[in-house]
DNA sequence: GTCTATAAAGTGATAGAC
DNA sequence: GTCTATCACTTTATAGAC
């Protein structure tokens, strides 16, 4: 499909079962989430899955590749805004752990922002799903979301500790970060239950954000004897 | 059926088909993982699970009932073990922040044992899809294992940084640390392509935890102004 | 308590009319 | 490109013999 061309009836069912997809496939997962539903929830034919994408299964795979893109799409500006203090780094600054601080919560925020919202909403926990029931479709959200956030939280992990970057500890540390806002969308329900939340709001998103810094400024704003 | 008297033939049969059924469900999620399928790998026959259980759905809610008893089985130890450094907490020491962390730690290692002994690894895989799609048995979960966890988690921070134990802050960075080691759970495929890891075997586990010591020692050891 | 056999409903895929 | 109709298969649950 063109780009810049209105969508043709095909393009617009194309992209209603992708969405459809999206929605269906992350909230009842592969198995349990029905051709036939898929098709309801995007007001087409059951029929047109078969044909627009060859099966239930490379619809799922479709469905990644158009997350993949959109996350990307999300990350990209953060990413390009974040570059001269990047740099700067380069260059080994005295205050080179504040601004690394704030480079991983920027990080973070982005990606907090970006769950938080109920449009995506749906590719996180269709994300969350395949991590669970790997298929194909690791390798590319690895390849184009996770191992990119992965590599940035690595690089400013081994900047603030002045570290290698390669070593295993180094990268290890980069997950550890991660799952500190990771547990909020996998174990949702124990989260709440432990916090008496209800849902996961802006008030709430903003509440693990605040402790986020906390922890960021807790673990790399101190000189270390080592 | 009597805990003493040797088990009949009717207790064999729910035992083999309660550990079928957590092996099966956590490998292949609730709808996926088909009675037959369950019945197979007990070696008995599928018209049974309607015979002991009632169904499918209450066959997978027994199998919480006996993780829950499982887990709790195992944590408990630790937790005894721990009591005379909890008890000594209350006393307001000077080396409080040390006790605390080392109590951590000991908690964290607890699970990362749990979790990489290959007995339990089906039971964690179980724990973490019934956190993505709750049923009545995150319940059971929270009330007799997460919760109690969570709740020893949180009085430790709040011990180790003086605030308050049911402040929300408190409760968000217990939930936090748990996050530093569920992301190796969870997210495991990504976690492995981004470390280079083919399995989680005691090498492995030995690095998390080590690496874990390191961040609560960051988190925790260090007197801070405010 | 265990088995076989089967009912009733649901699944993904597809042939063929339009 | 879309639709209806249907095939071939699998699912859970259960009736009834042993």
């Amino acid at each position: 499909m063109n780009e810049y061309a209105a969508p043709s009836r095909g393009d617009q069912t194309r992209i209603a079962l992708l969405e459809a997809a999206i929605e269906v496939f992350g909230r009842d997962g592969f198995h349990a989430a029905s051709t036939r539903a898929i098709a309801n929830q995007a007001g087409v034919n059951q029929a047109l899955i078969g044909y627009h994408f060859g099966g239930k299964k490379k619809l799922y795979l479709a469905a990644f590749e158009m997350i993949a893109e959109s996350v990307a799409h999300h990350i990209e500006p953060v990413l390009q805004d974040m570059a001269p203090e990047l740099a700067r780094l380069q260059t080994d600054p005295p205050d080179r752990r504040q601004i690394c601080v704030q480079a991983m919560h920027r990080v973070f925020s982005a990606q907090l922002e970006l769950m938080g919202s109920a449009t995506s909403a749906p590719w996180v926990r269709l994300m969350v799903r395949e991590q669970l029931d790997p298929t194909e479709a690791v390798e590319l959200l690895y390849e184009r979301v996770f191992g990119k956030l992965l590599g940035l939280l690595t690089h400013l992990v081994a900047r603030a500790e002045g570290v290698d970057e390669s070593a295993e500890r180094t990268r290890l540390r980069a997950l550890m970060l991660l799952g500190n806002y990771l547990v909020f969308l996998i174990a949702r329900g124990t989260a709440h239950m432990h916090l008496g939340w209800t849902e996961l709001g802006p008030a709430e998103i903003e509440a693990i954000e605040s402790e986020l810094l906390n922890v960021l400024q807790a673990q790399f704003l101190v000189e270390k004897e080592q």
